[in-house]
DNA sequence: TAATAAAAAATATCATATATTCTTGCGAAT
DNA sequence: ATTCGCAAGAATATATGATATTTTTTATTA
């Protein structure tokens, strides 16, 4: 989610995968060349290669020979995504509160302040920076979970996370006070280093985001 | 690890993979587009396409402009694959054990049958078949998760699976009888449905793995 | 209506052109 | 003499448009 790159692939990688997990383009959606060769001003190999790599991270699903398809939504799917980051993230919260240094904390706490602050406005009716929003909450959690001491689990956690951001996305409500105060909970406890009590607050707060998510899906 | 490819990229993406798990390529070597053009008879685009995937799969390194690399090795990236073997398998295997139906039974006592004949052919010394041999242990491992009822559990533990592997064949040694006995041990558990003990003994088998191959390492 | 053949569209692959990085050799300054 | 900086050339990666193959659609006939 970075801007500017240098060079056209990663680019347009970063477009395509912002346009997917924000709803740009619908899911199911055939991603036929040529339409994207226009829309991205990229040739068509290099749009392979993108799709490629979006393909095997799970954006895109490939068909041999027929194309490429804008990964399918679906109530199993978000449920899988939502177990899996439960799994991920609780996990490295706990070898991140047992690791965690003086640096670890101050990033910490700069990313839940930055969180907290777009989240007032969001609670005073401020929709306009959902995007942004959404940006602090991801580092908040990456940063919960920084000192895990695992690039692996740390990269496959940001994967499963922009996934699970994507369903977020396309329901486009919120949980508004209650998920702000699950933040809280979460953040006074790793801080404290209640190992115990941080994990839960997470998989609450994972499981009522599936949920509440879930639920708006189902009246689409 | 399959045979026929209908696609020129798709059979390059096989055999680059295959050829980067079982040491063909050596970690951190260079993979010049040129060379690879010669190796794989394929086109530099074809290439480009597979280097991406394996890239965002991380077998391959992608370094921005400076082209790519065999992802090079380390005791630490093992140990975080391993630990993350550990967290997916065991809780994949959880649900398993408690989901599986008689299918799952039925494939399971197929896939320990074929790997414990090939494990006593490995014991007697014939260590021709080893290539055999650990896809029977793939299998074996895939069957005992296989009705966790999460696809991308499943496909988010086969790719951690083919990590661990490269580096169980770097150092072309194995534990013996000791796994054979581990792996007899997960299947009666999994089979009499004794989750806890299950997956105790899944826990044990890649943790003594793991210390066997950093062992292995520290020697080259 | 079903089967089949021709036409159109889309994908997969390639060879080539452009841009970037890396190497090498030279000269100036310390 | 050695190191540093800088240019020119070589090597390499990136990006494109053209071609070959495959799939999908449309038209034709039994």
């Amino acid at each position: 989610m970075s801007q500017t790159a240098p060079t056209v692939g990663s680019s347009t990688y970063e477009r395509i995968k912002h346009d997917i997990i924000f709803g740009g383009l619908e899911p199911g959606a055939k991603l036929k060349l040529d339409g994207l060769r226009d829309r991205y001003e990229a040739s068509v190999s290099t749009l392979r290669e993108t799709l490629n790599r979006l393909a095997s991270e799970g954006f895109v699903q490939a068909a041999e020979q027929r194309g490429f398809f804008v990964r399918p939504v679906s109530a199993e799917d978000l449920t899988e995504i939502a177990e899996l980051r439960i799994l991920l993230e609780c996990s490295a919260l706990e070898t991140s509160i047992a690791c965690g240094d003086a640096d670890w904390e101050g990033n910490l706490v700069a990313a839940h302040h930055k969180l907290h602050l777009i989240e007032q406005k969001m609670l005073d009716g401020d929709v306009a920076q959902k995007e942004l929003w959404k940006r602090y909450d991801w580092e908040f959690h990456q940063a919960l979970i920084q000192a895990c001491n695992s690039q692996n689990l740390l990269s496959l956690h940001g994967t499963i996370f922009d996934k699970y951001l994507r369903y977020q996305m396309l329901v486009l409500t919120n949980r508004g006070a209650d998920a702000v105060l699950e933040h809280k909970t979460m953040f006074d406890a790793a801080l404290a280093r209640d190992t115990a009590k941080a994990k839960a607050a997470l998989e609450t707060h994972i499981r009522l985001g599936l949920e509440h998510t879930l639920a708006a899906m189902a009246e689409l």
